[in-house]
RNA sequence: GUGGUUGUAGCUCAGUUGGUUAGAGCACCAGAUUGUGAUUCUGGGGGUCGUGGGUUCGAGCCCCAUCAUCCACCCCA
């Protein structure tokens, strides 16, 4: 047996890991719950034609699928071999793989719904924390397994959706103390009304593909781009005018409102996002017309988080109205819109930027050193005490060097230590130290409990 | 999927043009001293140099493969 390793883009959490991470979860968690959102949980694996041909070629391959079991059987080895073969040309196969790990939170939501739909109450508002898995190569923030936070809300039509949304992310981004984020808005109206005047609606991946790299490549790069992809220079400089599009929410909104004159498709869009600008002046919101968002689902709405410049780290949420999610498993007719949180990336932000409070790391709360026999089974029995009244605590296994306690007590983040040697036994009285302070003081031990409430 | 980086003790890293038995600091363990984490002193355990091949009289060092890592592209959270 060799080393034993994880596999690639996986990780072991350790508990200083496990508590932080906690600290997100229950903030976003308690977010949800605020706004009325209900928990749901799927299956780690789906079947593999639920998830294949949602998220575009690319996400296809970056499934992860799972073998059939019973290939080695002698009577399935035609259809295994069959099934290879497929394989090695790039199809995959039901005769080789019909199960998948799930990819995101959202189709197999749509799954849910699908299949339950009779029995939900509409609007229907779930939230999800779970992880998902992608076959992708891994880098910074970049990881094969990770944890989604989604929230949606299908069956309504109403802003308010998006307005509720919004005031989530704001929400949860202040109370992680993570306030320098941006979240950023557009609506997928507006950028097919841009595809139908510059060139026509089937261009419309191709453009927002392209437009999306804008921040990151700068304009030229883009034009080339656009052109590369088959578009005239007259095409290319309607979607440049577009582009330079600048300044307050406001002032946006004007221009584009000029640019479009008529349009209806690029009309509807607009009041949309006027509509939810307006109602969102506290949470810092901005419209992005540049903002584009590859899943192609998304018919109103886009929203995406970007971490605060001041870390190299992309996107950290988004999500967006969707007109027929479930459509695609035969029910249609029920819209929605929804978020997701990424808390690996929102860790790895929080950890750079050190926003993680002081006390998440705190689990036992007080150490009783171990002075002896008699002394240490009088601590065991004060110890039990103090857990009937929910203090966490515990009692150093071995009557070892001073020293070694302290350093156990500050390995583990143990914030008291309490010492009862043979002089406290006498007198009923206790030593408590805090180990921040440095301060001890000598107490009757009765009155112990109060102390560390 | 494409390209590059790195891999030596629990941790951080040295290790010369290939040359005896692979080192340091910190950490750890035991002991001395001490009713309060320090300092000091003495002793100790630990590494098939990521893995598998190859070249060589000889490989931590050179070559190939493989696994993992980090980073960029693609795409994305």
């Amino acid at each position: 047996m060799s080393k034993p390793s994880l596999p690639q883009g996986t990780r072991d959490f350790s508990s200083d890991t496990v508590r932080k991470r906690n600290f997100i979860f229950s903030t976003i968690r308690n977010v949800f719950e605020l706004y009325g959102f209900q928990p749901l949980e799927t299956p780690a694996m789906e079947n593999l034609d639920t998830l294949m041909g949602k998220y575009g070629e690319e996400g296809d391959r970056l499934i992860f699928k799972i073998l059939n079991n019973g290939l080695n059987d002698p009577k399935n080895s035609s259809k295994a071999t069959e099934g290879f073969h497929k394989a090695l040309e790039g199809k995959s196969s039901p005769l080789l793989t019909e199960r998948a790990l799930k990819y995101d939170l959202t189709i197999p939501f749509a799954r849910y719904v699908a299949m339950n739909h009779g029995q939900l109450t509409f609007p229907f508002k779930r939230y999800q924390i779970q992880p998902v898995w992608r076959a992708d190569r891994p880098q910074k923030g970049r990881y094969r397994e990770f944890t989604q936070c989604d929230a949606d809300i299908v069956g309504s039509t109403s802003l308010l959706n998006e307005i509720d949304l919004a005031n989530i992310y704001h929400s949860v981004f202040s109370k992680l103390g993570l306030h320098d984020y941006r979240l950023k808005i557009n609506n997928r109206k507006i950028l097919l009304a841009l595809a139908e005047i510059s060139g026509g609606a089937e261009f419309l991946t191709n453009i927002t593909i392209a437009i999306d790299k804008l921040e990151k490549i700068g304009i030229e790069k883009v034009k080339e781009e656009l052109s590369q992809r088959s578009l005239s220079n007259s095409q290319i400089e309607r979607i440049v005018n577009y582009l330079n599009i600048n300044g307050t929410n406001q002032e946006k909104l004007l221009k584009i409102r000029a640019l479009f004159h008529n349009n209806m498709t690029a009309e509807e869009g607009i009041k949309e996002l006027e509509y939810i600008v307006s109602r969102t002046t506290t949470v810092n919101i901005d419209i992005d017309l540049t903002l584009a968002r590859g899943l192609n689902y998304y018919t109103g709405t886009i929203y995406e988080v970007k971490a605060p410049d001041t870390v190299q780290m992309g996107s950290i949420g988004g999500g967006g109205r969707y007109d027929n999610l479930t459509e695609l498993f035969g029910v249609p007719n029920i819209a929605g819109v929804g978020i997701s949180f990424g808390v690996d990336r929102i860790y790895d932000v929080m950890d750079e930027l050190q926003l993680f409070p002081q006390n998440v790391n705190i689990g036992t709360k007080v150490l009783f050193f171990n002075m002896g026999e008699q002394e240490s089974w009088f601590a065991y029995q004060t110890m039990n005490k103090l857990r009937e009244k929910n203090i966490a605590c515990e009692l150093f296994h071995e009557a070892s060097k001073i020293d070694k306690q302290f350093k156990y007590a500050e390995r583990k983040n143990i914030p008291y230590v309490v010492i009862i040697g043979s002089n406290e036994l006498d007198n009923n009285t206790c030593i408590l130290k805090n180990l921040a302070k440095g301060q001890q003081e000598i107490i009757d031990i009765a009155v112990l409990s109060e102390k560390l409430v």
